[in-house]
DNA sequence: AGCACGCCGACT
DNA sequence: GTCGGCGTGCTC
């Protein structure tokens, strides 16, 4: 076949780049959106390859439908970031290249209005005159959109539409009225202009870098090349000023450089961006700065992809997804609290975004900074070995401010010595808080549990409250009056009596936030207790009301899940209570010890931040753990260089590669069947001999939904051996039947 | 993944 | 006699 032919990744699992015929007016290129007929449906694809032939028979080919013309193509840099993804992820190319895209951009109907030519308007010296006089004093919105008209030089239609839902239309009748001007600029060719709101941000205070942090500064900055930077920082040292100072000196160097920063969840990105916006704010424009996480709207996350994509954003702030965003002058990256879990995708393609921001940054040749208190053991270990360079931060930032002390509760002493507690809540835990109240300091009581209590059981016969579709118990939650399935959401009434025997006496058995909130207000009578967890927060953007309330010194004691253990910079909190830690000690998870140190030592650094002397206490009853003295003596390199040693004793990540398959099956047999049946295809792949399977084995929580669960481990000592085995098995995989679903993820987290 | 085709059980 | 269950096969 000759003529013009593309090949074409489309989001759909079976690993290929599809041919069709190309005729439109358009020069096809690599990294061009196209809209072509597959199957008896339309799909948005992607140009791989352009090609004057094809091997596919005339008869099969079809030809492309139409092309996203006004969008530049993405970069090569970026396409090949997608195939190393699938590669390595196991998946295929277009199963992760279009799912990277805005959802917006894989709707051909709305192109033309994504990417239609920008529109910048001016006010008139006529305007500048007329309206003051012509608006109504109670339109407020019609009024702020009027002064940032004055204001301004320009104002773009995204700017405007900001300001007011109708303010298109409206400028468009001022236009008429001969008040404004306008002026249609073709897209992605706009060149920002910096808006005179900058003047007004000229007096921002910096603050000043304490030796530690200036050196760690200067070191990024002195970087070429490939840089990986560990910027390990105790909790409150500043490492988001070594993040601003870095970036700042990029932007210097480099006026039309970009850089991502990730943080690990939602949450934080509204106090990253302030800070951004305001440190910025003489230097880039307002549309220089813009975020990309979930909780956008399809329509504002495809603008701020965009804008990333144009170069027009400098600073990208997002979450994990925001790791595939195309950026064509990407000159730095960030990952702020690089241990977090959040970072790794848990459906879909299971990529880690920390991971992939390090691919990303040797790709380029450019410094990656890796920021925690409590890096991962991946990243620790990459640092002992010299392949990163590790920046530490030993002392908080603030003057005055100290690392809090940490206190064990030993609270089987506490029951030995018939010492009072109520609801969990220990003597001295509670003496603590009532301490803080008088002094009208905050206390923050953290517990990885949510609901009421984790389950309701029955005195009598012994009967506990279980989901009927999966293997867990159900959560009480009070405020609903419900039991609910965490697994699987399932929701039933509370019932009066047991439904085995039929006793009335039933009862709660363990806590949760919910019941803590509950016990607080009568243990520390006058408190003011505000519960943050996923259930208080489900409502989008009540977690942000919730903070600020916090922030506002309008509460006392703050109850909550993990939600309140990460990066938030409470000014008011002196006392960290922490409540049962201990069921992770003992979890068959090998990383399970990581997680926890991480998250108390987190949670920990909540308390005393802002000069107050900080205060944390850990209720357990293994005062003598290892993990918990660590904690004490806030030693997170004991901790790691302990942990180093036993994973490389063990046999274990860092030092073996992983990777887990899983089944989903109508029954556990099937399921563990199927992976019996995946294991001996392994061990026929050639060249399999540096790869191990374990035996396969039910999940911890074996039927979630009524569906049956089952994991097989695999392991090798190379990560090449590993890789193309993987590659190998797929086949095999799915030639496979009997089961419902499989996937395979590389790298696990959660074994 | 969708969305077809295709071959066996309970229903107006 | 059909309606519809989900097994298997294909998509340039």
């Amino acid at each position: 076949m000759t003529g013009q032919y593309v090949r074409v990744a489309l989001d759909h699992p079976l690993d290929a780049l599809y041919d069709y015929r190309y005729s439109l007016d358009c020069a096809p290129a690599p990294g061009m959106l196209v809209r072509v007929p597959f199957g008896r449906r339309d799909m948005v694809g992607l140009i791989y390859e352009v090609s004057a032939h094809s091997d596919v028979p005339a008869n099969k080919l079809r030809d492309v439908s139409a092309v996203c013309a006004a969008c530049p193509p993405l970069s090569a840099q970026w396409l090949a970031l997608a195939g190393f993804a699938a590669d390595y992820y196991q998946r295929g190319l277009g199963e992760v290249a279009l799912p990277a895209l805005p959802q917006a951009l894989r709707d051909p109907s709305r192109w033309a209005r994504l990417l239609a030519p920008e529109e910048r308007y001016r006010l008139l010296p006529e305007g500048r005159a007329a309206l003051p006089d012509a608006l109504p004093a109670r339109a407020q919105a019609l009024r702020r959109l009027a002064q940032s008209l004055a204001d301004a030089v320009e104002l773009d239609a995204a700017a405007a539409r900001a300001l007011h839902p109708k303010a298109i239309a409206t400028l468009e009748a001022w236009g008429e009225a001969g008040w404004v001007e306008h002026e249609c600029i073709e897209f992605g060719a706009a060149a920002s202009v910096a808006n005179s709101a900058a003047d007004a941000a000229a007096a921002v205070e910096i603050p000043r870098l304490s030796d530690e942090q200036a050196d760690a500064v200067e070191a990024i900055g002195a970087a070429s090349g490939f840089a990986p930077f560990l910027l390990h920082g105790v909790t409150g040292s500043g490492k988001t000023e070594v993040y601003l100072r870095a970036l700042a000196a990029l932007l210097e160097r480099d006026p039309g450089a970009q850089a991502l920063v990730l943080v690990p969840e939602i949450n934080l990105t509204p106090q990253f961006e302030a800070a951004f916006r305001t440190r910025f704010a003489a230097t880039l424009a307002s549309d220089a700065i813009v975020t990309l996480h979930s909780g956008l709207a399809e329509g504002e996350r495809a603008r701020n992809w965009l804008a990333a994509h144009t170069g027009r954003a400098r600073i990208v702030l997002g979450t994990r997804l925001a790791v595939l965003a195309s950026l064509p002058r990407l000159a730095m990256l960030v990952v702020d609290e690089e241990h977090d879990p959040a970072y790794k995708q848990q459906e879909g393609l299971r990529y880690s975004a920390r991971d992939l921001a390090v691919w990303r940054a040797k790709q380029l040749g450019v410094p990656v900074v890796l920021g925690s208190a409590t890096p991962s053991l991946e990243s620790w270990w990459q640092a002992e070995q010299g392949r990163y360079t590790r920046l530490t931060l030993t002392r908080r930032a603030i003057a005055d401010a100290v690392l809090p002390t940490v206190k064990l509760i030993d609270l089987e002493e506490e029951r030995r010595r018939g010492r009072a507690s109520f609801e969990g809540l220990s003597g001295p835990l509670v003496a603590a808080m009532k301490a803080r109240l008088e002094r009208g300091e905050q206390s923050l009581v953290f517990l990885n549990r949510r609901g009421y209590a984790p389950t309701l059981a029955c005195d009598a016969c012994g009967w506990v409250a279980g989901c009927p579709r999966c293997t867990a118990y159900v959560v009480l939650h009070k405020p609903e009056r419900a039991l609910r399935c965490h697994h699987c959401g399932w929701e039933s009434r509370i019932p009066h009596s047991c439904p085995e025997c039929g006793n009335v006496d039933i009862a709660p058995m363990g806590r949760g936030t919910q019941r803590i909130e509950e016990a607080l207000a009568s243990a520390v009578p006058g408190a003011r207790v505000l519960r943050i967890d996923a259930d208080s927060t489900r409502r989008k953007g009540s977690a942000q009301a919730l903070f600020s309330d916090v922030h506002a010194g309008e509460v006392d004691i703050l109850v909550g899940t993990q939600m309140i253990a990460k990066g938030h910079d409470f000014q008011r909190v002196s006392l960290v209570g922490v409540l049962n830690a201990d069921n992770a000690l003992f979890s068959h998870d090998f990383r399970a010890g990581e997680r926890l140190f991480a998250q108390l030592m987190q949670v920990s650094g909540r308390a005393g931040r802002a000069g107050l002397p900080g205060e944390v206490l850990v209720q357990t009853r293994y005062p003598r753990h290892a993990l918990y003295h660590a904690l004490a003596r806030q030693d997170y390199v004991g901790f790691a260089n302990t942990q180093v040693a036993e994973r490389r004793d063990a046999h274990l990540p860092p030092f073996v590669y992983q990777a887990l398959l899983r089944a989903e099956g109508r029954t556990l047999e099937a399921a563990l069947a199927f992976l019996a049946q995946a294991a001996a295809a392994l061990a026929a792949i050639p060249g399999a001999e540096r790869v191990m399977a374990y035996d396969a084995v039910p999940l911890t929580i074996v039927k979630v939904m009524n569906v049956h669960r089952a994991q097989l481990l695999v392991e090798s000592q190379s990560r090449a051996a590993l890789q193309a085995t993987l590659r190998a098995w797929q086949p095999a995989l799915r030639a496979l039947r009997g089961v419902l679903r499989w996937n395979l993820e590389v790298d696990p987290l959660d074994i």
